[in-house]
DNA sequence: TCCAAAACGCAATGTTATAACACAATTGTA
DNA sequence: TACAATTGTGTTATAACATTGCGTTTTGGA
């Protein structure tokens, strides 16, 4: 975790071809050094996460799928899914039963996330104070955290604004 | 949030009859507060999900309910759910899809969770900090947090001494 | 007693995820 | 190159979770 990407924020306007064309490149790099293989049904459904940062269920990638010649059932996504997550190129949204792109696969992390409920848009934060806090609340049970669901739903700033603007 | 019981470990051996009749107890008098109806179907709802600390499933729930005579189509168990999590009877655990009685459903709260992969028990543990650090990180990106979902998974007390064990 | 709102019964359907098994492509090895 | 083992994919079916719509019953209050 922690690279000068992290920090910025997907809320407001940026150049999402850089997002997407980085994560790409990071994901091919990440296989070729694991010696992985990141298959054209993969690398499809890593781009098409990638292509916004709206989180997406696997039915919507299942339906774009399709519609490009893909074979189209489900547990040819759901594979592409398990192989994306478990390289940690993606993350699973519980609370949303959808999938967002990491924007830091290199090092293996949890994901918490801020989650807009009116534009939809999901941005991963930064997650060490935040680990290391809620683990220690943890081992205060005597509780030994393996894995962690953070998602934290509300207003981003883009949408505070708006509906600011829609009261008056 | 915060009286006596929400310290005590779900995980070590109790009188769970105590935990049960508190919650029966306390849903009861909450109900009679705000003059809601907690009718036979939502009452033994409530019981069946708090015969254990173990989240339950809504098919789960609604096989319990037609064996003893209940009607058995989902909506009836959804219906009754969404009834006692509107009143913070239960919690949602959204990485399980499964259901778990509030222990302080008197204040308002979100709900954070120790969840044992291997015993599956589910303790709600204690907010006000965790949540003030969530939404103190959450502001510093402008985000105005609504809901919360903290759900970390791993190995309670209990069945780490038993994997101990079980290695030797 | 009558009414409106709340709760419930019921059937169908929508959504998310996995099981099981056959076949194809790839990789490492002799 | 041959060939076995592994890995990835196609396909069908089904499990698991959740909601919609509509009509009937119950309930509490005017
Ligand atoms: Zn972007
Ligand atoms: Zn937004
Ligand atoms: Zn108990
Ligand atoms: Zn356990």
């Amino acid at each position: 975790m922690q690279n000068s990407k992290v920090a910025e924020s997907i809320f407001s306007q940026h150049d999402h071809q850089h997002c997407i064309d980085q994560a790409l490149a990071a994901a091919k790099e990440l296989c070729r050094q694991r010696k992985s293989r990141l298959t054209p049904v993969r690398e499809r459904v890593l781009e098409l996460i990638w292509q916004s940062h709206l989180p997406l269920g696997a039915y919507q990638l299942l339906n774009q799928l399709s519609q490009e010649g893909f074979n189209s059932a489900p547990p040819t996504v759901y594979r592409a899914l398990d192989f994306l997550l478990d390289h940690g190129l993606i993350h699973r949204i519980a609370s949303l039963n959808a999938f967002i792109g990491c924007n830091c696969p290199q090092d293996q992390h949890h994901g918490y996330f801020l989650i807009c409920r009116d534009c939809g848009s999901a941005q991963e934060i930064e997650a060490e104070e935040i680990s290391s806090f809620l683990r220690q609340n943890a081992s205060a049970a005597g509780f030994k955290v393996e894995t962690e669901t953070v998602e934290l739903s509300g207003l981003c700033p883009q949408c505070q604004n708006r509906s600011q603007q829609d009261d008056q």
